[in-house]
RNA sequence: GGCGCGCUAGCUCAAUGGUAGAGCAAGUGACUCUUAAUCACUAGGUUCGGGGUUCGAGCCCCCGGCGCGUCACCA
């Protein structure tokens, strides 16, 4: 075209060209971004417009021909509808000398432009003007190609937005595991899958929604930026306040100012938030995840148990209209969400997998003896609560394909659990597993001021101790507002990025979170 | 953070230590029912960056960057 395009190469050659096209386009008193433009149909509509007018075609021509010999197959050729206008993103194609097909692609789905000279006139020259990526509005009736495809007789074209970039391969598309999560835009251009998953997510909660208002819950949102890190055992992120001119810490859990609430007589309250924890990145985690936290009154954690496999049951049959879970990949297994799930003994599942028993192993010296012979790593330093929590991790939970329930933990375990009445050292608590994955965290709330300050004390000598800055961080404020009563009540934390991971069959965080942090 | 693997054209991928290739996308031309359209031709590379070994490095070695897997920690 011209000596300064011959200099150019790779990308910056597309790029030129485009840009070209854009000059060539506004040359002509065409604006290549302009503002608005009035989309009549879906491209999923349109074909549906298409589909309408067949049925009552074939039942017309049906009916006329009385006996006479139908060509059923025929009558639907000539099927066209009142015009409609589309717009979206060309995705593909297919130039044919005086005719030309485009891949047209916008919420909805897909549709064929089928674009002829004699139809489109002088516009048909602005086909020369356009590239793949590029968005346009396209007017024309919906009509069945000779080989069957539902396309849009064009007979105007509109450009509505010109791309610079390239597209990724049309039929490869975006592989790049990198350039997938740098760039989602593309992935979801052009990964099918990806899409689906981006619209999965948001559905779920949705769904997670709609069940806990029909059941009176109350949503609420309380502060990400907290002056105690508090709630759960995990590291927080620190950052500053400046005209305050002190630390603050972004939560890890929304549990106690949850609580507040139930204090307040909010009796049904739960939160679907972001919760931050300053650890690793793998397929399994990310810095920053969402969780929904519910807490009702009235309620122990037998309840809250029913509540867990109802709403993951129900979520799954609302997104998905099925129970079960289809196997992802080959081996995988079909998983099946109909409740009732099955109640395990925490300490008998234990015996049964690992055969320690940590009412008889219940100090470090012991527990560690046991994992050792056990071929488990120890590590030094650790409270006899985390190393327990090695075992769990290392011996039962991967055993926990099915959904299932391990219940009644080690109080030590859990510092805002009730105590089971008749069980020492045992507290109301549950953990949900599907998938070898934790789900759900949930217990009757610790509502005795007296002994949740002897526990978070106890933690708080667990942390000077064994200097673990994981251990849970003593929140007066809390303090104060259960010693003015909290009623008896159940709490639940169910994590949305792993649920939206087994619904749709992940098995990476990253493929549920559009932009996920990246290990550095 | 440890260990392992990867990084080549806009994208997807090739290339015994011996002239860096293909498909798609792009450009030119042909084509009025194609759909991974087809056909002909053309252009496109600091092989992640830096150093080293070698007559010769995309490939071997060292340092660095960015990812992924795995272990540890966690949900």
């Amino acid at each position: 075209m011209d000596d300064e395009r011959e200099q150019l190469a790779g990308e910056r050659r597309l790029i030129h060209d485009r840009l070209a096209k854009i000059e060539a386009l506004r040359a002509r008193g065409i604006d290549p971004y302009p503002r608005s433009f009035h989309r009549t149909h879906l491209a999923a509509e349109a074909i549906a417009l298409l589909e309408a007018l067949e049925a009552l075609e074939a039942l017309e021509a049906a009916g006329a021909a009385g006996a006479a010999d139908a060509t059923a197959g025929e009558t639907g050729d000539h099927s066209r509808t009142e015009p409609v206008t589309v717009a979206g993103r060309i995705m593909a194609r297919r130039g044919m000398g005086k005719a030309s097909f485009i891949d047209l692609k916008d919420g909805s789905g897909r549709i064929q432009l089928f674009a002829r000279q004699n139809m489109l006139g002088d516009d048909f020259e602005l086909l020369e003007l356009l590239d793949l990526g590029d968005i346009v509005g396209a007017s024309g009736p919906v009509i069945r190609t000779r080989k069957g495809e539902p396309s849009i007789e064009v007979t105007s074209v509109t450009v509505l937005t010109k791309a610079i970039r390239p597209l990724p391969d049309k039929w490869a598309g975006l592989q790049d595991i990198e350039a997938r999560t740098r760039q989602r835009y593309l992935d979801l251009i052009s990964n099918e899958w990806a899409m689906r998953n981006a619209r999965l997510r948001p559905a779920i909660v949705a769904s997670i929604r709609k069940f806990m208002h029909a059941r009176g819950f109350v949503e609420v949102e309380t502060p990400v930026l907290v002056a105690v890190a508090a709630g759960a055992s995990a590291k927080p992120f620190r950052t500053h306040h400046n005209s305050l001119n002190r630390d603050l810490y972004l939560r890890i859990a929304t549990e106690l100012p949850l609580k507040k609430l139930l204090v307040g007589g909010m009796e049904k309250v739960f939160e679907i938030g972001r919760l931050f924890r300053n650890e690793g990145v793998d397929h399994d985690h990310n810095p920053e995840f969402t969780t929904m936290e519910s807490y009702e009154a009235y309620t122990d954690y037998k309840g809250v148990m029913e509540m867990v496999e109802q709403l993951v049951s129900t979520v799954a049959v609302d997104v998905t209209g099925s129970m079960t879970l289809a196997p992802s990949g080959e081996g995988g297994v079909e998983i099946d969400l109909t409740p009732p799930w099955p109640r395990l003994d925490l300490r008998e599942t234990i015996i049964k997998e690992t055969g320690i028993d940590f009412a008889v192993c219940n100090d470090v010296e012991s527990l560690s003896q046991a994992m050792r012979e056990r071929g488990i790593h120890v590590e030094q330093g650790l409270s006899w609560g985390r190393l327990l929590d090695k075992v769990i991790s290392a011996s039962v939970e991967p055993k926990l394909i099915q959904p299932a329930f391990l219940v009644d933990y080690p109080v030590e375990m859990s510092p805002l659990a009730k105590r089971k009445p008749g069980s020492d050292g045992i507290v109301e608590r549950f953990e949900a597993f599907v998938l070898g994955s934790e789900m759900a965290n949930a217990f009757s709330e610790l509502n005795d001021p007296v002994d949740q300050r002897a526990r978070f004390e106890e933690q708080e000598k667990l942390r000077t101790e064994f200097s673990d800055d994981e251990t849970d961080r003593l929140d007066e404020d809390f303090l104060t507002a259960i010693e003015h009563g909290m009623p008896p009540a159940g709490g639940l934390g169910i994590g949305i990025d792993r649920l939206t991971m087994l619904i749709a069959r992940e098995e990476s965080i990253r493929e549920v979170i559009l932009f996920p942090q990246l290990r550095t």
